[in-house]
DNA sequence: TGTACATCAGTGAACGCGCGTTCACTGATGTAC
DNA sequence: TGTACATCAGTGAACGCGCGTTCACTGATGTAC
């Protein structure tokens, strides 16, 4: 089937004895998966289901199971470094452009929890993660960083362990958040990360543990 | 069996058709498998087996596999809140006492990957999750922190907010380090965790985000 | 101290189930003539 | 424009497996007499 028979198709709403993009509903349906049950959780034939699909079908497009899921992990990388940068670009001031980097984090992770679960669902340093995609969006957190730095015409060598320490805050808000246990904050997540990550910018160099 | 005589086959390594202790035994099986497989990855025949006892054994300390998780994840929170107490109660100043039990909280992390994993693995609010333990934790980090701000002549509204942030971070440094994604951060993470901690003290207040 | 008995923590076989994966197949599609 | 054919994305049946859970049972243990 052409891209546009696959197309038209998908407009119409028509389902025939192919699917046309099937690969792409498996990637939605493991997401889902992800993102209700966990790395764990997440079954190559329930994804088959949600598709439409018999259970074998997915072998055509995913060499197996992991296979489907690095996929998935690949495409939450791809996506999270397009919107934080999309989020840093909007911004003259490079401290907004953090804060607005700090909302992209956690707007990811809410929005897209079976992307995230993917990401993170990779020990770091493993043959089949997808490295280049996350070193990405941790440069582009880096170098933001140091603009701050800089505009503050402080030195830029905190940059590096500052956006551990803030990468960290993030992590924590997100995963946190999406677990329900900032409920009682009393206060947003966005606000925790934002304030945070501003305190952090703040506190560097002047203290030390 | 008394207690008597579980001890004495215990110490003497011997095995008889009674376990003697198999409660305790599938806690720590299950403390093993979920730090290797994660929430969803655990098995209740997995427990058993390692415990050295039938599948049908676990039924007789469990109702079903979830409550065997539920007592992990009860008694992590109990270890848990021991030694944060335990750290915190070596120090005289309040900000030792804080920078302590950042410290013993990544221990915790890092030296019960199991216990921590079962505390995460219920949503915040379910009926089921051990609220009362997981709190008591996080009412000892508010009222370290109230310390240090009064110890500073500083008001301890702030207590609260800092509390979750530096909870966030805290687990956020406790996920990343376990995942390996602090590998290559050029300093240890007890440093990140510890150090921004500090430095989410000294920014309180005095930054908006 | 010895014996009979109640208790109950374990066994092992069985159940129904859903999983990942394979296989030969089928039928919709695009294309060469 | 029409037809024959190659392609290949899907099917559905089958496999071996391990799971959670139940059940009637058994045998080690503690205790009452």
């Amino acid at each position: 089937m052409s891209d546009h028979a696959a197309e038209r198709e998908q407009a119409a709403g028509k389902k025939g004895y192919h699917h046309g993009n099937l690969r792409a509903a498996l990637i939605a349906a493991t997401r889902e998966l992800l993102a209700a049950r966990g790395p764990q959780g997440f079954t190559l034939a329930d994804a088959a289901r949600k598709a439409g699909v018999s259970a074998a079908a997915p072998y055509r497009h995913f060499a197996d199971r992991d296979s489907l899921m690095l996929s998935v992990a690949h495409e939450g990388f791809a996506l999270f470094g397009a919107q934080l940068s999309e989020a840093v670009e909007g911004n003259c001031d490079p401290q907004d452009a953090l804060a607005a980097m700090g909302r992209a984090y956690l707007a990811f992770a809410r929005a897209e929890p079976g992307y995230y679960a993917a990401m993170f669902a990779f020990r770091h340093g493993d043959d089949t993660r997808p490295d280049e995609k996350h070193d990405a969006a941790f440069q582009l957190l880096i170098s933001t960083i140091a603009s701050v730095l800089n505009a503050r015409h402080l030195p830029d060598d905190a940059a590096c362990p500052l956006a551990f320490q803030i990468w960290s805050l993030s992590h924590g808000v997100a995963t946190l958040d999406t677990t329900g246990h900032l409920d009682d904050a009393g206060m947003s997540a966005e606000d925790i990360l934002v304030s945070g990550a501003m305190a952090l910018l703040a506190g560097a160099g002047r203290t030390q543990g």
